[in-house]
DNA sequence: TCGTATTGCATAGCAAGCTATATACTATTA
DNA sequence: TAATAGTATATAGCTTGCTATGCAATACGA
């Protein structure tokens, strides 16, 4: 198959796997990745409310939790005010790998990139974007 | 995030979504249509054969295959000549689905590049094969 | 204020990807 | 030809996605 879809498809895994191998070192995984990037930029939320900023459904952000937390990058407190919420905080370890992860994910998208000069990239992700923007809503439709 | 990874995982992951709803009617599921498409090319295959056509690893194709067979698409025969390999035969029902599921895939396709031009489709999809080419490359050299 | 609806999170169960390893057979070679 | 190497497939164990459902706590409406 040389379709969209496929092509898309495996270019996905070959990424999580490229990206998986380079943040071994740091003691995280893919999954957990877009939960730091959101915990970097704000620590203590509820899970509702990093939810929020994640694209991923809750009971996978759930499981992403707890596996986290199994790795000592985050804590779960119980929230002062609502005892069904918690609130969740990065340990020092979480904090401490934030700039080497930053650089890591930003060197990976240069290196993928690299064939592409400036306004292929811009249009490749624009594109990307606009077929994103087209499924959810074809989605919705059906 | 807005980087390249994070759009294509994104992208990935709503595709198979809607590839799921779509083809349910025909009681299968997204991981079983590159399997499928082999099979529906050429009957009757090894594992091993099956494999080189696929870009997945050999123990996520015996675990799909497995499934198949349980969803009755597939049947695995004692190869003739050697002891250690099946061949793999679609059944009545892998068989009959074929049409359909090509129709479903193709209007995917269709539906989430509707709203690029075909000189942004053919740049898009030249841009992910080089892209993938270019992870592939820097895999390698890591 | 009491019963019901809603909400926040967790859990169960599945698919599909991965690596590492086991198992059983085939091929080679000393 | 007997031991060893290699090959085809399967299995174990993990992650990460999904839907559906459970459970407790909160909010609301009569």
């Amino acid at each position: 198959m040389n379709s969209a879809g496929y092509l898309v498809n495996n270019l996905a895994r070959l990424l999580v796997e490229v990206l998986r191998k380079r943040i071994a070192p740091l003691g995280i995984v893919p999954g957990q990745f877009p939960a730091l990037l959101a915990l970097w930029e704000k620590d203590g939320l509820t899970q509702k409310e990093l939810l929020t900023m994640l694209d991923i459904e809750q009971a996978t952000l759930a499981n992403t939790l707890t596996r986290m937390e199994r790795d000592g990058l985050i804590i779960r407190k119980e929230h002062p005010a609502d005892a069904r919420a918690r609130t969740i905080h990065l340990t020092e370890q979480g904090r401490s790998i934030r700039d080497e992860a930053y650089q890591t994910a930003t060197q990976i998208n240069q290196d993928i990139l690299a064939d592409l000069s400036d306004e292929e990239t811009r249009a490749f992700l624009d594109c990307m974007r606009r077929v994103i923007g087209k499924v959810k809503e074809v989605e919705h439709a059906s």
